[in-house]
DNA sequence: AGATTTTTAGAAAACGCTTACATAATAGAA
DNA sequence: TTCTATTATGTAAGCGTTTTCTAAAAATCT
């Protein structure tokens, strides 16, 4: 029952508890045989090391935290896989710990386990809590919030880009009528996208209309009904193409531009943000514009480790994009034509 | 840049030590304007324990492991997100460790840091870390392996009932002649699998034919020779059903099957196992039997915790995959003609 | 008011480990 | 052989908690 110790291994091999110490952390100070004897006596008894009696004493546990409240969605596997990888690579282990109880996502934190952590969660931790973590020099990176101290950095896509990025795409296949569909308006990812694309059409002095801005709530049935509401109001003005706030929105709006008689991507180019999984098999196949997860995953872990190790301060690190081009989207039909 | 710790409160607030402990953790043996004091300090000074020296002396931590070598695969979030509600509901945290390295994972769960483990992994941890862990009377429940002794246990599927209740759902459509495409005959699942399908074959006394069970190795290329050569060699006994070890193989069956002419499921059923993302998309949607994952997430956190708790000894609990009918089944033409 | 009980707070040990320091043992030099 | 220099091992303190036990203070009873 009694899990073995320290003292049982040295009281096993004859020597004292410093000795067993020095012997199985390879403190080169003991005569080889004395060690190897140590060394017997420990595996013979399956002696491992009390985790919580060795950081109560180590500076640092080799271990980086992941924090996250929910690992829903497909993403998350990519993201953690890319960071497990990374961490190995890097000689830390990484735990993951998922929780909506912000009081044992903090107590993790400031409680020495880690020596550094990755948060992957805007609504839990609040600001008072930022503060808190700031103060006690917690070494953190964020992969939501944009924010920078001396031990705290973020990597985060840049939405903003993402929506200029993707605006400029379907201008250049010639649309000149782009409708974007917004998701809700107190999210950061939103309102970038949507300033982004708004930068985009007016750099190629493209005419804006206020009724081109939709509200799809980054959900599907709320496009729906939303483009189908417009084409009811203004069947005058119908955009040649959709730049919807996500994927899901993009299909949503697929679905109620079909269900009104016209043909993706003959008729219109729909375009989405974030690749889910299910872009590739919709039909039509979405184009859209995919975070490179793994690649942010990758460059959190680097990051936190350079400043556990006080070789960087905190910064904020914006990864671009990229375009995935697929059937949802298509030359402006009168371009072709007139070729 | 140092953590403050209970002897700084103690001292903040002018008592000693066992006190601010006490006041934290709700002893009710102060008299009340003490306790308020020492918890006012406690939260300016943003106290927050240290939970390497609050482990050591406590026997429990209140938090479970989940222990993989990697996330890949569709299915982990699934898992992950089941388990980490259920640890929710249950009073516990869910740390989940990502390492390829066994003495980071041997550590975690012998290292006194949490409570029990559940360990999701075929390969890395060999029968010997296995009777480690049962004499340091660890807590586990493992997720693929067939284990049980008092403090360990099991939840899987079980793919002989999967392969039995396939084969006979293949059967209740009218088809007599079954062909079975193998995995790779060192995998458990796939052995257990066709075992099912004979016993239901045998049940049903349909004839049966050694010529009948192709090795597809789990894979799709591997299952598109496999049917094209067989189609080629016994072109007179073409099978009415193809029970394909895994959907992937049963997508490199249809292609095959496609490519010589025949339509699915008009001419010939295919079924497959495990109801992959693609199973739902492909052109036809496939008929397979699914692996209710965050079912055996939940019973496998409810398996430790009573394990933990003393209330259950270690038990091997198999589970049913469910059988999901989509298009590429169909009841036998001759039958319908027949009518 | 004094004795006794009850309430409240503090001192100190313990958890398992590392590590600075002290001591004992050995080897080398005079 | 004696003294010093070197090496190998052990002693003990300390990491941040909890918890048992003791002491002091307050309340209650005679």
């Amino acid at each position: 029952m009694r899990k073995v110790t320290i003292k049982d291994v040295a009281r096993e091999a004859g020597v004292s508890i410093s000795t067993v110490s020095n012997a199985l952390n390879n403190v080169d100070v003991l005569v080889p045989a004395t060690k190897a004897h140590v060394l017997e006596v420990a595996e013979r008894l399956n002696y491992i090391p009390n985790l919580n009696g060795k950081l109560l004493k180590a500076s640092e546990s080799k271990m980086l935290g992941f924090f996250t409240t929910s690992v829903s969605g497909p993403y998350f596997y990519v993201l953690v896989e890319a960071m497990a990888r990374h961490c190995e690579k890097l000689g830390y282990g990484l735990n993951i710990v998922v929780a909506k109880d912000k009081r044992v996502i903090l107590s993790n934190i400031l409680g020495q386990r880690l020596d550094g952590v990755i948060i992957f969660e805007e609504l839990l931790i609040d600001d008072k809590d930022v503060s808190v973590m700031e103060k006690a020099q917690v070494k953190a990176v964020f992969l939501d919030r944009v924010l920078q101290n001396n031990t705290m950095g973020s990597v985060i896509f840049d939405s903003y880009v993402a929506g200029y990025d993707a605006a400029k795409y379907l201008i250049s296949l010639g649309h000149k009528k782009i409708a974007y569909i917004s998701g809700v308006d107190t999210m950061y990812d939103s309102v970038q996208r949507r300033e982004g694309y708004l930068a985009a059409l007016n750099e190629h002095n493209l005419p804006f209309d206020e009724s081109y801005i939709l509200q799809g709530f980054f959900e599907e049935e709320g496009t729906y009904n939303a483009v189908k509401s417009f084409i009811k109001l203004h069947p005058e003005k119908l955009p040649d193409a959709f730049l919807a706030g996500n994927d899901v929105s993009a299909i949503g709006c697929i679905k109620a531009l079909k269900s009104e008689g016209y043909q993706i991507p003959e008729d219109i180019s729909v375009m989405g943000f974030d690749d889910i999984n299910l872009a590739e098999y919709f039909s039509p196949p979405l184009t859209t514009v995919k975070n490179q997860i793994a690649r942010q995953g990758i460059l959190a872990v680097d990051h936190l480790v350079k400043l556990i190790q006080q070789k960087e301060k905190g910064m904020i690190q914006k990864l671009k994009g990229e375009i995935i081009v697929r059937r949802s989207s298509n030359l402006k039909v009168e371009q072709m034509v007139g070729r």
